[in-house]
DNA sequence: TATTTTTACTAACACGTGTTAGCAAGGACA
DNA sequence: TGTCCTTGCTAACACGTGTTAGTAAAAATA
């Protein structure tokens, strides 16, 4: 005896003694053709016992719809596992996809292959529509992605386009988290960013640092700032390197908490006390920013939310609604804990 | 003018002059058919002109396979949020499944839905394969998973089945990691699990715990014992909770980084120092543990390499290879960084 | 009774692909 | 000349579903 092979909606028709169209309407309860109660509860019946479960490839075929949503990074796997943010940002994306019934789709997308990877990926029609995690500014496929017919949402930004996006503001979050700072007393404040200057978000958070620094008239000085790239690693060695130099500081922000794990861990090797001798305020509010020693103060973003904002904004999308904003803004808010002091002149 | 509609296989057979047969042979280079040069090269080219990509609907349809692999966590939202394994999971997957041409999609299942989900999952056949991550011992839904024709990888255990699956040794590694406190001189050490006793990976860690004491001629305390619940939060909570009782304690192991992060805090917060009053070993060696303050020991689990794993027997199976070991084990490893310090009697 | 309307369905097509079976033309061989 | 094989292709079916157009029987209306 064979492995009883799965049911088809013929097998539910048979069973019930009805027609393949009849299970169709019963099953998914189209409006508009008169069902008896009785043929309608015979059909419920045959489904349920033969356990039927539409194929969701020829759904999608005949109906050109997948259901299912794609997570786009434009990473190597190497950064994405160590992105603090991940997680977060999945069981955003989770929470609204589980409750419109969707699946989640993800993807990497490597720099070399950009500009064939997002249309291949558009074509071959696996997915709906698309959720890019942030972008490079100078990602050049991504500009061809306006041209396929493909609903993106993009958390992040990117310039230069006209597609939907949910965001932060980069720039005054960063303004706001660095003037605490300079309320706190800092004048000497040093910047480590949370990855190149090629991410949107990054310039942006160097700006926001700069213009809260010019507004109390102090000129911003290039040789405080770093560039780190995402993971601790690449914060310990920045934070390194700023010590190295001759240049003071007594603070210092850090555009990502997952950054700042690695610059802690730099200044506690050197003997530097956190905030007694240097005030470090982060950028994120990752799970574990709160447990830190001492406990960061940082400006947090709730990527959570952020997530669930983009994945309604592109539902939206699918389903015909409008979306009247092109770009949605969402609050930060900074979170003070213990890493900041303020400045007890020497 | 409406916009160009997808180019589908027929389109190009009509540009090249040939069957849409012809097309299909081409285009999937399939042996045995003999085609000539010349027509072989007009399909190239109009394919390549009309850039045309298979409906991966059509395909799967007609081919019984999605080219899709599923990762199923059972988890709710919250706890996928504050999962620092998650990252390093996925970029392990999404390392083979970039290889060998498929497709990740990331599925959570809800407790009270078990039993539908999976089936479900596997009926419409969303999904080639699934890659199960820490299941519950009393999952009940995953023991009908053996009943549909599904192959299926776990990354962890299930006791009482038969699916393939890829784990460490979590008892063995527990064990190393307290034989080597107890070498360190310690006497009275505590534990708290990464996880509620129904997961298998914190009852087997617990049960390495208690070997190791038991070797050494310790009876095992349960007061000394507490359950954590994955995140940070849980361990700040449970350490408190073992630091408010009278029974001391001069070391503690605490099987997951991300728990020991909260447990951190709280030691912080009570003024006790590490490794002076108490040394601290974790388990998993997430990317913060070398940065925490002390930089964390722990026992090495490589997750990402673990993913890649279970990922390769998941498409070794679905190729029709001969997997031989239902049950793969990774090696783990003490790293040994400044949390635990050999105990000097007072 | 003859005609229209309503009820309760079904036949048949479309979606875009992979694949089996077959066909025409041309050369090789008896 | 007739048969067989090779070369180079195509017609047609299958996959499992959603949906439009249509139909037979019953009921309502004229």
């Amino acid at each position: 005896m064979p492995t009883a092979r799965r049911a088809t909606s013929f097998d539910v028709a048979k069973m019930a003694g009805v027609s393949r169209t009849t299970v169709s309407f019963v099953l998914n309860d189209v409006k508009g053709f008169n069902i008896s109660l009785e043929t309608r509860q015979k059909v419920l019946e045959a489904a349920e016992r033969l356990g039927y479960v539409p194929d969701a490839s020829a759904q999608a075929l005949v109906s050109r719809r997948t259901r299912a949503l794609g997570l786009v990074m434009t990473r190597s796997p190497h950064y994405i596992s160590t992105d603090a943010f991940l997680p977060r940002i999945i069981a955003g994306l989770m929470d609204v996809v589980k409750e419109r019934k969707l699946r989640l789709l993800i993807e990497s997308v490597d720099m070399e292959h950009q500009d064939r990877a997002y249309l291949e990926l558009a074509r071959a029609k696996h997915i709906d529509g698309m959720l890019l995690l942030t972008p490079r500014i100078d990602d050049v496929g991504l500009r061809k992605l306006e041209q396929v017919d493909m609903p993106t949402v993009i958390m992040g930004e990117l310039v230069g386009t006209n597609l939907y996006s949910v965001d932060i503001d980069n720039c005054l979050a960063a303004k706001k988290g660095v003037q605490y700072l300079l309320q706190l007393g800092h004048r000497q404040i040093a910047c480590i960013t949370n990855a190149p200057p090629s991410y949107s978000a990054a310039a942006d958070r160097v700006s926001g640092y700069k213009e809260a620094l010019t507004s109390a008239g102090i000129a911003p000085d290039d040789s405080l700032i770093r560039y780190a790239d995402f993971d601790p690693q690449s914060g310990y060695k920045q934070m390194k390197s700023l010590l190295a130099q001759k240049q003071k500081f007594t603070a210092i922000f850090i555009a990502s908490d997952n950054v700042a794990m690695g610059a802690f861990a730099a200044l506690h090797e050197t003997g530097i006390r956190v905030p007694e001798d240097i005030s470090v305020l982060g950028f994120d509010d990752i799970p574990w920013a709160e447990y830190s020693n001492p406990p960061l103060t940082t400006i947090r973003l709730n990527a959570q939310e952020l997530a669930r904002k983009a994945c309604f904004v592109l539902t939206d999308l699918l389903e015909g609604k409008d979306v009247p904003q092109k770009r949605q803004i969402l609050d930060t808010e900074l979170v003070i804990r213990k890493s900041c002091a303020s400045l007890t002149n020497s």
